[in-house]
RNA sequence: CGGGGCGUAGCGCAGUCCGGUAGCGCACCUGGUUCGGGACCAGGGGGUCGGAGGUUCAAAUCCUCUCGCCCCGACCA
């Protein structure tokens, strides 16, 4: 087993060690595409139970559209286009021919197969949904539509990172209509706040909430909201987006709805998106050198019984206890594995389910059976609690929810450490040159000078968190007055 | 697309300068002894050396071209 690299050493090398080690995706043949391997697969899934629950419970529903866009949608909305175009796949023909080039027999598209119009592989689908609601919205009894998708994109990114930007990721993309501007707003930042709930609740990971710059707006929104974690490495990770689209989108595919006085308008719209990125999010944010680390909440499994024996005798019996202990588990941990190989040690089980991130490890042995107990084992922290059967299922319980709070903590009190209030252009690039993090610093507002910034140093402005006090104050490059604080960062 | 590194067994590497019948560790298979933090002994299987050309009696090694991966930058959820 090739050993991890230590953060400290090299903080890349590390994020992708801990994704070999744990097994969670590898390259694909095709550039930029992501094999999601099992247990990667399994953080998903839970993702998008716990999201999926939650969208439903305020009001939304799935439904599925297609993968292609007629390459003409995307030109209708101008901002749009240009935000998409230079990242888009396109499918131009329909079939493929044998041929043979140089005594070799290979495959290439059939000229005649040649599509009148080129289809788009979706980069994000606000156009092929649009089009739709464009027929299914008549009158503001039609109103609000709260539609969800669970689905893949393509963005032909130049530089790929497993979780954090690959080709083809995996989302869930919110796409709502509703009848005044002030509902469609209300519903991104509702949207903004559910992201919130789940990074913070649910991974454990802290986030600030706010508004992004007409920079780093989405291309057709009116207003892009966003949320921004702080990795272990002092950079942002933007983890979850919440648009208000204005009626950009409905005027570009005349989507108008009849009011209660008979009026007409175009509909407000907003759209919202959460993607595999927040597995590389999590790994980031939690994992260490041994390996990742995941909280209790996100955890598909979260307790591994390791049974422990010398001969066949003390098998069965560690074997009988460790399925009553399975079975008295279930109702607060949910499926419990027990590794029941018998080619490797328990020494090395130990480490495989280290490095794979389960939160909670019960070894079990003959001496533990004599004695009504068990060692517990806690991921987070690596402690050991040799505790009684009899209250095995409270204990798991227990220990579950402090992990969930503990990684919670241990989080906002790293990015705590790495915040700071900054008020000159020499503190800041001080920051910048050394340690990094996130600071808030008046900004003048220019688009000329947020991009110089980002020229000069590659820190950008994350967002205009929430609730920001007017302050008045000088522009941490420029000078010029500023009415409030922004958050910089360096950011993935 | 620019700059840097690298492609040899599943993984990690040596061998390349100086051409001569492909090696090491781990993993894997079989048998046995083991088993409370990464066991040990014995035996065994597995690679046309990223690909294509060329030079040569002979190429992992030299030459040309190509493909891919990783890191840094430009683009980005």
């Amino acid at each position: 087993m090739a050993d991890i690299t230590k953060r400290s050493e090299d903080y890349s090398r590390w994020y992708q060690d801990v994704i070999a080690a744990a097994e969670l995706a590898e390259n694909s043949p095709v550039r930029g595409c992501m094999v999601i391997r099992p247990n990667g697969y399994a953080i998903w899934e839970s993702m998008q139970r716990q999201l999926d629950d939650r969208f439903k419970e305020l009001g939304h529903v799935n439904a599925y559209f297609p993968l292609l866009i007629p390459k003409s949608f995307l030109a209708k909305e101008a901002q749009h286009v240009e935000g998409f175009a230079k990242e888009c796949a396109i499918v131009t023909h329909s079939r493929l021919m044998t041929v043979v080039r140089d005594g070799k027999v290979t495959v290439e598209p059939d000229p005649a197969s040649k599509l009148e119009e080129e289809l788009i592989i979706r980069p994000t689908s606000e156009t092929v949904i649009w089009n739709q609601y464009r027929k299914w919205i008549m009158s503001y009894r039609d109103l609000p539509l709260l539609i969800n998708q669970w689905a893949n994109v393509m963005r032909w990114e130049m530089r790929t990172r497993l979780f954090l930007r690959t080709t083809e990721f995996l989302w869930q993309e919110g796409h709502t209509a509703h009848a005044t501007a002030e509902e469609a707003r209300a519903e991104t930042l509702q949207m903004l706040e559910c992201y919130r709930w789940f990074a913070e609740d649910i991974l454990a990971m802290p986030v600030v909430c706010g508004a992004k710059t007409p920079r780093e707006r989405f291309a057709g929104a009116v207003e892009t909201f966003s949320i921004e974690a702080m990795m272990q490495d002092n950079k942002a990770l933007q983890a979850g987006t919440s648009h208000d689209l204005g009626q950009n989108f409905a005027r570009a595919f005349d989507v108008k709805f009849q009011d209660a006085a008979g009026g007409q308008d175009y509909v407000w719209a907003t759209s919202w998106g959460a993607s595999t990125r927040l597995i590389g999010a999590l790994i980031m944010c939690h994992s260490d050198d041994n390996g990742l680390v995941l909280p209790p909440r996100i955890a598909q499994r979260k307790v591994v019984i390791v049974p422990i024996w010398r001969n066949d005798d003390e098998r069965a019996l560690v074997m009988a206890k460790a399925a009553e202990l399975r079975a008295a588990l279930r109702p607060v941990a949910g499926l419990v594995h027990v590794d029941d190989r018998d080619n490797m040690r328990p020494g090395w089980k130990y480490g495989e389910w280290e490095r794979k991130g389960m939160p909670i490890r019960i070894e079990l042995g003959p001496r533990d059976v004599a004695e009504d107990k068990c060692v517990l084992v806690t991921r987070h922290d690596g402690q050991k609690f040799p505790t009684p059967l009899a209250g095995l299922a409270e204990a798991v319980a227990g220990h579950l929810e402090r992990m969930q709070s503990e990684l919670y903590a241990a989080a906002v009190a790293r990015r705590t450490a790495n915040t700071h209030r900054l008020e000159t252009w020499g503190e800041f690039l001080a920051l910048y040159n050394g340690a990094g993090g996130f600071a808030h610093c008046h900004h003048c507002g220019q688009d000329a000078c947020e991009a110089a910034i980002q020229d000069e140093t590659k820190v950008t402005i994350r967002n205009i968190p929430l609730g920001t006090p007017n302050e008045a104050g000088a522009c941490i490059r420029c000078g010029q007055p500023s009415g409030r604080r922004v958050l910089f960062a360096q950011s993935y």
